[in-house]
DNA sequence: GAGCACTGC
């Protein structure tokens, strides 16, 4: 409340202003009050941005009620799926994604007159994204249509608050003072460098900490959910053998009562852990990332931090996602530490030395942009006119490498030409939220008027796994023998078949998903995309220029064509007994994985597509498809036709066919010289391909070994 | 003969 004049005057004086505050200081709920109160709203909405959905709800109903007005009024949010707005809304809170969303519609955002991006230190890729628009939208003249200049506000807990301003045009920097309590730091002692952020070992300092410390919970981050389980059986049983009558110093403290906590619980079992432990219980949430920024917890007092985090990161020399396992940054470690200090002081133990702080964690996490894939993020910027899409003004640019891919892949699924200049299909695509392959067999489905075969495909594919794998081996078996069953009730062939099979299948959460061993949550998702996919394209078939084509043939021969329209740039050829070689260049050799129902049928097929790849002991495909020579083999010169530097220069600056030819002589000279260099870096992407795998061996002969690591006895 | 951290449109 203080800091509102100052707040005020630098929104009235400046485009630009950077608010930082650690969380607790209220400035999500607060700041955009302040704006409208002055009157700030009157020529446009207050745009408030947050990177989760959940927090875009809580914190508008917040709002809302602190305002007294109805949620939708003069107050709302959207989200995707539910937009609780209307034509007066005036503080309007909404997902980053969304407001993405609403530029392609309105790219000067006429409607609001401040936008404010917050929980900017997360640095989200839409985010990162609005970001350079926001700047670009400010540099340009004041269009006729708006009134006033845009405004805009970033807030950000405290984090490299000097880049982000000098981005800004070193525009001024307000600090709020936030009410988080003290949390001291503990780095532990270690026995053995493999000690660190081990499960055994985060379970000995767990069990000291509830022996010998005063009431309070507990929260430890491991990375995922196996850790998680096993840690957990641990504490159980060790807590199980405490004799609390000798052993607690702290008499008020019982019991402990052990909850694990991770994404893919069901959302009743992630309730568990927000009801308070009976009184002489200590409770103790054992818990992946997700309680680090999407779940919070109170009364949390001590937090155990394992110092590390599973991570996607996108290698565009191959083409692979690679799910890693890496230390976390320092600031995520001050983000998790600050978990223990809400309510009250708090203690941070780190399963960890002060030299592995000072040695192996970076000080900030690499940014999403940098680490992902960019596809979707290019075709976006493209049909904002942001021709030049490596200048663009991001605040960490990605690796040269990684938009080069992306137009790469943009040109082979022709939603960009040979000058990278979006096509009427490239403008088709943008419209839906799935990665643009996916998208060309929508259309091309769509085109033969048989969107019905493709939408839920598209939406199976973008929600999480359906198929429930238990980890008791009994079950684990009788799941698969049902997840067979519903494949070969279409053919036993076809893996996206099987998809659209449960999709028509189930319709209610009923004994049918039970006995299919068929995740409920996830199908309804599905649902609810595909229904939003399905309002999409049928906007789009209304055009005059949607393309139409007539084709004769079976239901699953039209199903596998469209998927090829999509998908050729993930065909394999079988170039072995089990094994099958890609054809996008980078000519990896891959495996069917064995979740697949043509897993062991190998020695029949020639030509696979596939919708994704995992790295693991080997390099799998997953979600495969046969398909004939005849029906790729016009597709497949397209993805060797152009060289990605070509599109780059093309994506510098404007030029013309000329200066094309010019430089593809030039590319051909680099070419030559250049055969030596590729090689070697090829070498080196493989060598990192074989540190993954190594890295996942070892920890599965970790995970083998179980605990029989150095964990030290209690008492 | 297999592993899936977390978001978002």
């Amino acid at each position: 409340r203080a800091a509102r004049p100052s707040v005020l005057s630098a929104v009235r004086e400046r485009p630009f202003l950077i608010v930082t505050g650690e969380t607790g200081s209220g400035k999500s709920t607060q700041l955009p009050k302040y704006l409208f109160e002055a009157g700030l709203a009157k020529h446009g909405a207050i745009g408030v941005t947050q990177p989760r959905r959940v927090a875009t709800i809580s914190v508008a109903q917040r709002v809302a009620e602190e305002m007294g007005c109805l949620l939708g009024s003069v107050v709302g949010y959207q989200v995707r799926f539910d937009d609780c707005t209307t034509e007066d809304t005036a503080i309007k809170y909404m997902t980053d994604g969304c407001l993405l969303r609403q530029i392609l519609a309105d790219p000067l955002l006429s409607k609001y007159s401040i936008i404010i991006l917050d929980e900017a230190h997360e640095r989200s890729l839409s985010t990162d994204i609005l970001f350079g628009l926001l700047k670009k939208l400010f540099l340009q003249k004041k269009p006729p249509n708006r009134k006033t200049a845009m405004k805009v506000v970033v807030m950000s807990a405290t984090l490299e608050v000097d880049k982000l301003s000098e981005f800004f045009g070193h525009c001024s920097v307000l600090h709020i003072p936030g009410r988080s309590y003290p949390v001291k730091e503990i780095y532990c002692n270690l026995l053995s460098p493999r000690d660190i952020g081990s499960s055994a070992y985060a379970v000995k300092v767990t069990l000291d900490i509830h022996l010998n410390e005063p009431e309070g919970d507990i929260l430890v981050f491991l990375t995922g959910q196996i850790e998680i389980e096993r840690a957990c059986d641990l504490l159980f049983k060790k807590a199980e053998s405490i004799d609390y009558r000798y052993e607690v110093h702290d008499q008020s403290v019982e019991g402990l009562l052990i909850l694990p906590l991770y994404g893919s619980m069901s959302t009743d079992q992630q309730k568990r852990i927000f009801l308070p432990a009976p009184t002489g219980i200590r409770k103790c949430v054992v818990s992946t990332n997700i309680a680090a920024t999407s779940l919070t917890i109170d009364g949390v007092r001590y937090v155990v931090d394992s110092g590390f985090v599973k991570q996607l990161n996108h290698n565009p020399r191959v083409g692979l996602d690679i799910l890693e396992v890496v230390p976390i940054s320092k600031s995520e470690a001050r983000q998790r530490a600050g978990r223990a200090g809400r309510t009250s002081s708090g203690k941070s133990y780190r399963l960890y030395s002060r030299e592995f702080w000072e040695q192996c964690m970076p000080d900030h996490t690499v940014p999403e942009i940098r680490r992902t894939s960019l596809t979707s993020v290019i075709l976006t910027l493209k049909c904002l006119s942001v021709h030049d899409v490596i200048r663009f003004p991001y605040l960490d640019c990605p690796e040269e490498r990684h938009i080069l891919e992306a137009l790469k892949e943009l040109y082979q699924c022709n939603a960009i030409d040979r000058r990278g200049h979006v096509t009427r299909l490239g403008e088709f695509l943008v419209q839906f939220p799935l990665p643009p392959n996916l998208t060309c067999a929508v259309i091309k489905a769509a085109s033969l008027d048989c969107e019905d075969l493709l939408l839920p495909i598209a939406a199976m594919l973008s929600v999480e796994n359906v198929f429930i794998r238990p980890g008791d081996p009994q079950k684990q078996k009788e799941a698969e023998l049902q997840h067979q069953e519903l494949s070969s009730q279409v053919g036993g062939c076809n893996d996206f078949a099987t998809l659209l099979n449960i999709f028509e299948q189930c319709k209610s959460p009923s004994a049918w998903c039970q006995k299919y061993w068929i995740h409920w949550r996830a199908l309804k998702s599905a649902f609810s995309v595909e229904k939003q996919l399905r309002e999409i394209i049928s906007k789009l078939k209304q055009l005059p220029d949607f393309p139409k084509e007539a084709f004769e043939g079976s239901r699953t021969e039209i199903l596998r064509r469209c998927l090829c329209a999509g998908y050729f740039i993930n065909v394999a050829r079988r170039s072995a007994a089990r094994t099958f070689c890609t054809m996008d260049g980078h000519g990896s050799i891959v495996y069917i994985h064995p979740s697949s129902t043509l897993y062991n049928q190998e020695t029949r097929l020639e030509w696979i597509i596939f919708h994704d790849v995992t790295v693991t002991s080997k390099i799998y495909v997953r979600t495969v498809c046969p398909v004939r020579y005849e029906w790729v083999k016009d597709l497949l010169p397209r993805l060797h036709q152009i060289n990605a530097y070509e599109l780059s220069s093309v994506a510098r600056e404007e030029v013309t066919e000329e200066e094309i030819t010019k430089w593809k002589h030039k590319e051909d000279l680099k070419r030559q010289y250049g055969e030596f260099h590729k090689k070697m870096e090829r070498r080196n992407d493989d060598q990192s391909i074989l540190d993954a795998r190594a890295r996942y061996l070892e920890r599965k002969q970790q995970r083998a070994q179980g605990l029989s690591g150095p964990v030290k006895e209690i008492g």
